[in-house]
DNA sequence: AGTTAGCACTTGAAAACTATGAGTGCCAAA
DNA sequence: TTTGGCACTCATAGTTTTCAAGTGCTAACT
């Protein structure tokens, strides 16, 4: 595809300072990439970029780095949108395989993502409209029980409890009756005032009924919120900018842990139904060293999980965006068809 | 307690380093602490110290700093053993609540410990003669299955699967059975011998039963190893020798992840029975920024659990091992108690 | 014999200074 | 509209200087 001049060098200084980290001049661009202008020419169009607020000087002398809205216009614009012929490969590689777990589908698939982008891999899995499938009482030896809760999206939270009195299997299995009877297909933020309903009935029922109250309660309490999974964590150790500075370093660490990061994007993303990716450009929590690409992920019946690329606000774009719209079309075609087009609805 | 002259000015240059993170001169040391000898007596002392290896030099006219010797021979022999009261308050606060999971009790037990100490807090459950306690299998969509395994140490493993065919629930609940039936009891690192054993036996339960031996395949050969969970991860940002040196942060955090790092030193734990902690100074995988000190910790049956505090070799010893040994301890009491005395054997 | 005052010497860290070179903006000529 | 030329700017790297905190050693002191 053929640009204007302006386009081009703008496109040029956006690639420059992707691969080297380092500000541009207008002799640099020349050099690099045997542009048939003079530099004073270059100067020229610099000057009027960065009037458009597409690039910025770092000093009044220095050459030009690109803004937010620099990238932002390369990304909408100007970048190449190839997707990496590895990535295809090895991506298919992974999905060819028979009978796979969905998290090893998504671990495969993220690894590949981080190794191919030198960036961190989210993904997370929101709770919204989440709903109690099952609850299983197992115990592990005379006076511990293991208590594992699944929910309709195939979540597993479990706890492991230490019961004074031995507990008799047949009352065991009662009582998992009668919780699943009873708190199947609750919505999980509605498990707390379901269980103090249910305690007057846990007593017919169970003997040790306070105990078995007292620790679904506590596991309703804590009900673990949005899901993270981290993959390619020590991609960022490779950036530069981060490589040089604990603070940014530091700032960084924080946000992959940082629930509400993903969840924030997630809400944007099912704001405005035609919108597939959502770009932050340094603009991640007000830290303006980070950016961060994220996609939706329709796994299943669930809607609402991300697959986010996360790295420094000067990271490869259109890699990103390439490898990150390519892994999610994929995958969410894959979830399709192994569903055999039956979307189970949302019942 | 009352040491010699040379023990005195050991202890004192010990924990001046570790409260100021600078090496410590003749004179520092008579200001700071109001010696009563001059400057040459104790520089008089310090050359002795050096050529015992338990101090050193940073460079030819510097002051000095202790040496992992040094470290050693003061946690051995100088160190206080005061254990902080708002810990032991904090700790009992903790414990004396109701009904708890064991999840729950390590964690906040952990966070204690870290806040107190600016520490990493890492807990390590091995596998160590591990057996598979029950399996189930649950249908959360039409189409999607979410297999549940728990181990006899309270385990949780969980993978979700999407099959092509509809799956009939009595065929799940025969599955299930036959699956328990068969497989409780096994070690976990022979389930792949068994499950193939399995193969035959299985097609004439399940229809789908090729799907059910591949996922239980994949599932058991990725059988999760030795468990790590990390408390108080953000405590390393505080330490000053990580906050200004990214080479060193990126070495600490990768540590975090290695497994083998806390299986090592389970297995120097058992193999020595009166021992019940460990200390690494600067020789945590050859890297000589980084302490940690590791305690048994006796849950339930499982034996060959450990929780490590992990930091840099400058740690405030005294209150990292005071407070360890005081939780471990305490933690060891909790779960004895809650198991009435009655260990459960090994079977 | 152990302790101390005194002194010459060492060194890293910080401050002050000095290039250097990659960059800009602007103007006048092509 | 483009370009060569030029004066000016400023961060970075390198050098030098200064300084404070140390040491080791020796001779005198208790």
């Amino acid at each position: 595809m053929k640009y204007n001049r302006s386009d081009t060098i703008l496109k040029l200084i956006v690639e420059y300072f992707i691969k080297n980290a380092q500000p541009v001049g207008s002799h640099t661009l020349i050099d690099e990439y045997h542009l048939p202008y003079s530099s004073a020419t270059i100067r020229n169009e610099m000057y009027a970029l960065e009037k458009m607020g597409l690039i910025e000087k770092t000093h009044s002398s220095s050459g030009r780095v690109p803004s937010s809205k620099g990238y932002r216009y390369y990304c909408e614009h100007l970048r190449d949108k190839n997707v990496d012929e590895n990535l295809k490969n090895s991506l298919q590689m992974v999905l060819e395989q028979k009978v796979q777990s969905i998290e090893e589908v998504i671990k495969a698939s993220c690894e590949i993502l981080s190794h191919m982008t030198s960036l961190v891999s989210v993904v997370m899995g929101s709770d919204d409209g989440e709903r109690l499938a099952n609850i299983q009482l197992i115990p592990i030896s005379e006076n511990t029980i293991t208590a594992v809760f699944v929910t309709d999206k195939g979540y597993v939270e479990n706890k492991t409890f230490i019961v004074p009195n031995e507990i008799k299997t047949e009352e065991l299995v009662d009582c998992v009756k009668l919780l699943n009877d009873r708190l199947k297909g609750t919505y999980i933020n509605e498990l707390v005032t379901k269980i103090e309903a249910l305690k007057p009935v846990l007593s017919d029922y169970v003997v040790s009924h306070d105990i078995v109250y007292q620790a679904l309660l506590e596991t309703f309490i804590r009900f673990a919120g949005d899901r993270l999974s981290l993959y390619g964590r020590d991609e960022i150790f490779k950036q530069p900018e981060f490589k040089n500075d604990t603070e940014k370093l530091e700032k960084m660490l924080k946000l992959l842990n940082d629930q509400s990061v993903f969840k924030e994007v997630d809400d944007e993303l099912n704001a405005i139904d035609e919108k597939n990716v959502i770009l932050k450009i340094g603009e991640v929590k007000d830290n303006p060293d980070v950016s961060m690409v994220t996609a939706k992920l329709k796994i299943g019946d669930s809607e609402s999980s991300t697959i986010t690329l996360l790295g420094p606000t000067r990271m490869d774009y259109d890699r990103a965006l390439s490898a990150l719209e390519y892994i999610a079309e994929e995958l969410n075609k894959y979830f399709k068809d192994l569903n055999g087009g039956n979307n189970g609805g949302d019942a």
